[in-house]
DNA sequence: GTAGTAAGTTCCTTCAAGCAACTGACTGGA
DNA sequence: TCCAGTCAGTTGCTTGAAGGAACTTACTAC
């Protein structure tokens, strides 16, 4: 989908890019997320050319971040919804989200805010440690090869 | 940096994909975090064109997320590093990284693995609620308007 | 039989990516 | 003093993806 393949580099940064990193694909996540299911609702809401979502829209289906489902027979009919692997990745756009509302968001405050059913407060994403559950930040963490290096 | 404007949607999500979204720069920032921090290096190592690289640099430098400064005077040399706004965005590719190793690894398992200096462990990111602390999933949350809603 | 909707497809233009070569300021060695 | 090398870009050319608008197909509703 662009110019360089990102697919075969040894980085889960870069393959995760390769699949879903085009600048639209994420927004094109979030709307299937929030509700916008629908090719021509999806292309009214981003503005995005009809040429470009259906490129993306395949694209992310081959990948298996999207399912493609008929919602009608006659007239035939479809919708876009996340697998199991495209859910996965909202948590991706929380931590985004999180960091778009702190850096970018200025006096207006937030454009949204996430409520999370299970305690019913706003909140929003925080990246913390798989193991002691400490808040993960960038220059807490010490970077080695895994067995999937190369060479 | 792309042909359509992310910049003044309102979603927290396009802000920063108008930043940092454009496929090259996560690879960068990641690199600069890991070390990576000259034009040369970055240049090598990604095998970006040196063109496009010079775009990236100055885009992200003046979005406040790299810093270039001198580190010789004669010659004149200089090297990038991350300000407090970049080394926030690492929690985005710690996320986006456990991402990948979950989905894009296969059986040869992840290339790089993190370790958490405070705990000693190879660890990975999770996204958890700012409040309650549980593991924050896709559909466990919703999403309300917020104070910077337009319109 | 006309209008409308959903989900694309086709065509054309323009702008950004990729690539290679060049520049300029310096260092270090023969 | 000359040559090779390094760092950090800049310039110019070619190609291909993005954007936009119009068209298509298959149906429904009035």
């Amino acid at each position: 989908m662009q110019r360089t393949d990102f697919g075969d580099m040894t980085c889960s940064i870069a393959r995760t890019l390769d699949i879903a990193g085009e600048p639209w694909s994420p927004l094109i996540i979030r709307d299937v997320w929030v509700g916008i299911r629908r090719f021509d609702e999806l292309q009214r809401d981003l503005g995005i050319s009809r040429k470009v979502l259906t490129e993306r829209l395949t694209w992310l289906v081959g990948h298996g971040v999207l399912e493609r489902r008929q919602y009608s027979d006659r007239p035939p009919r479809h919708e876009y919804a996340l697998t199991a692997k495209g859910l996965e990745l909202t948590e991706v756009l929380m931590a985004i989200s999180a960091w778009g509302d702190r850096w970018t968001a200025g006096a207006a405050g937030p454009p949204t805010l996430l409520r999370h059913r299970a305690c019913g407060e706003h909140v929003h994403a925080e990246v913390r440690c798989s193991h002691c559950g400490e808040p993960l930040h960038g220059d807490d963490v010490e970077v080695d090869e895994g067995p999937g290096a190369r060479r």
